[in-house]
DNA sequence: CTGAAAGCGCTTACAG
DNA sequence: CTGAAAGCGCTTACAG
């Protein structure tokens, strides 16, 4: 901080009389300093409540110790547990994380990889939403960066993502398990193969196949928003389809949210006459009434692989390997919102 | 970044053909500057891509336009889009932030405050939850720090928070002009006068003597945790100690989100049976169902105000003024959880 | 084992 | 209106 006048590595080098290399060494962790000099210089250092100036070190070293979270919208509580998983996974690295949000916005999203702040970091852990793999790679990034998150496109970047496909299959395998044959989906995307959507949708698909079910038109739902609010009114409109149901796979658990409290407002029973299953495992699954069963996509364990291979490409420097893709573990929490209370 | 060799001020003064302190200073946005010149170095920046280096720039101007946000966690919805706010806000005055999460560990506490991050940011907006006053004021902060928050104690910092008080007796008085007359209060803390606790306990006990009703201790559920699960747990013992109620009002979402699924579990009816009341009015209340009836504190007000108090202290520099105080507004969100479906 | 020198990229008075 | 100089606080070869 500026505010009071710190002292350098001078003032510490004067009052141990040394000179201010030998401070630094010492700062650095040098070995090949003598006893009795080691400790003038550090009761020197406590004395002047000495703290070595980053910014210089910074300056000097080309590397910050920081890096960038670029992370669509905090409110919403899948990306705040996954920012809170990186901060953690990045402190236990030595990293510091600084936040900057994008609310999912094309402009904001671009503005990350470009903007002030991509100076002061080492590298950047990237949770795109609306951008896509082409504009990315028209972008030319010369830093190391690491995508992160569900919506990873097949890219030529690092990323570390989920078990889309697998767990979305786990979890309705588990709602037709339970013998419903009509088991709806909220959260498709128009116009992709890839993506979380349509891997979703792909385990979807292969759940019902496995089971000898048809696959249903009017069964699938559009919704690429995946918040709470699309979750209501995607249910809503499934409601008011007519189509009749007794299941609903939910893209994520926000989208479930929404849909329990329109199933709920309806009159219908949870899991009586709709079983319900989302995807993230978030906090609020735990707690809604009937509580939620939901895919746990491992969100630590991903947090930790992303901030690893980003710090391992940092430190590579320019030299980049081959791109690297990480997938992580899930399970599934098996809740009252498909097996009722216990 | 450091990862491609970037081009300098020097670089682009040689393209141009002129000093490299012209470029500085056309940079810094000087007037006078001949439009030729201009119009040439611009050129140089745009053929080199030249971004201004802002570590050196920090270390020359001995300031980072960097704060920290210092939270206990993004887990919880409350904390979490208080820090979507504070980004906002921060991004709006020309400040980016770093999030550090504190868990509310009182350790992690205060080695922010002593941290090497502290050294890169030109300012703290601190959010205490396990720290007090007295421990604050021993630590001799010799920069800038403005608390903001739900639990800040009487202090001699800056302070940005909460109409606590009020907020709490408006949603009790609410619950009473519903004619409920034996109204919990859950999330009261042992041995505290100040703090968001006792104040919000405080409105509580001002609705009931203005309405004329006894102030009853066994209605009373101590839970300084404030989290959905101890919020669930506290039901749990209101309702086993037997003591009839017919309302509650929680001292935040958390807690009545986790106090609301522990009814719902029971087989009551809400609000038939109880009206629940909550503060804070997160997104999540919004999607319960019942929905929840909340104490919404103007969130984004609060930001602004925090960010624009700090950004204040830091142009001030050394000079502090007296310290402030601001307190937020509020409104009352009613929903179904007290006057039911619509 | 420790000192003298140069430089990271920028900005700010000082001249002209 | 634009150039020469010094310095922000640190680290890294280079000598000795």
């Amino acid at each position: 901080m500026a505010s009071t006048k710190a002292s350098t590595i001078y003032d510490v080098a004067k009052v141990a009389g040394v000179s201010h290399q030998t401070v630094s060494r010492l700062l650095r962790g040098y070995a090949g300093i003598r006893e009795e000099t080691r400790a003038r210089v550090l009761d020197a250092i406590k004395q002047l409540d000495y703290h070595p100036n980053i910014t210089a070190r910074n300056l000097r070293n080309g590397s910050t110790g920081m890096i960038a979270l670029a992370i669509p919208d905090l409110r919403q509580p899948y990306f705040a547990e996954l920012a809170q998983s990186v901060i953690s996974a990045a402190r236990d690295a030595g990293l510091t994380v600084f936040v900057e949000t994008t609310d999912g916005n094309p402009e904001r999203e671009l503005a990350v990889l470009g903007g002030t702040q991509s100076q002061l970091v080492d590298g950047v852990l990237y949770i795109p939403k609306s951008i896509d793999a082409d504009i990315l790679t028209a972008q030319n990034i010369e830093f190391p960066i690491v995508l992160l998150g569900d919506r990873i496109l097949d890219s030529q970047f690092d990323h570390v993502t989920l078990p889309n496909l697998e767990g979305a299959r786990a979890a309705v395998q588990h709602l037709i398990s339970l013998g419903r044959t009509q088991v709806a989906f909220i959260g498709a995307e128009p116009d992709t193969d890839f993506g979380a959507a349509a891997l979703r949708l792909r385990g979807y698909r292969n759940a019902l196949e496995s089971a000898g079910i048809a696959y249903r038109h009017d069964l699938v739902i559009f919704d690429s928003e995946w918040e709470r609010h699309s979750g209501a009114s995607s249910m809503r409109a499934l409601l008011d389809s007519g189509v009749p149901f007794d299941a609903v796979f939910c893209c994520n658990d926000a989208l479930a949210i929404g849909a329990l409290r329109t199933l709920l407002s309806a009159g219908l029973k949870v899991p009586g006459d709709v079983a319900i299953a989302g995807f993230d495992d978030t906090e609020d699954a735990r707690f809604s009434f009937p509580s939620l069963t939901s895919v746990a996509p491992g969100r630590d364990e991903l947090a930790r692989a992303a901030v690893g291979l980003l710090q391992r490409r940092i430190e590579e420097g320019g030299a980049r390997g081959a791109r690297e893709e990480i997938v992580s573990g899930y399970s599934l929490a098996i809740r009252e919102s498909t097996v009722g209370a216990a």
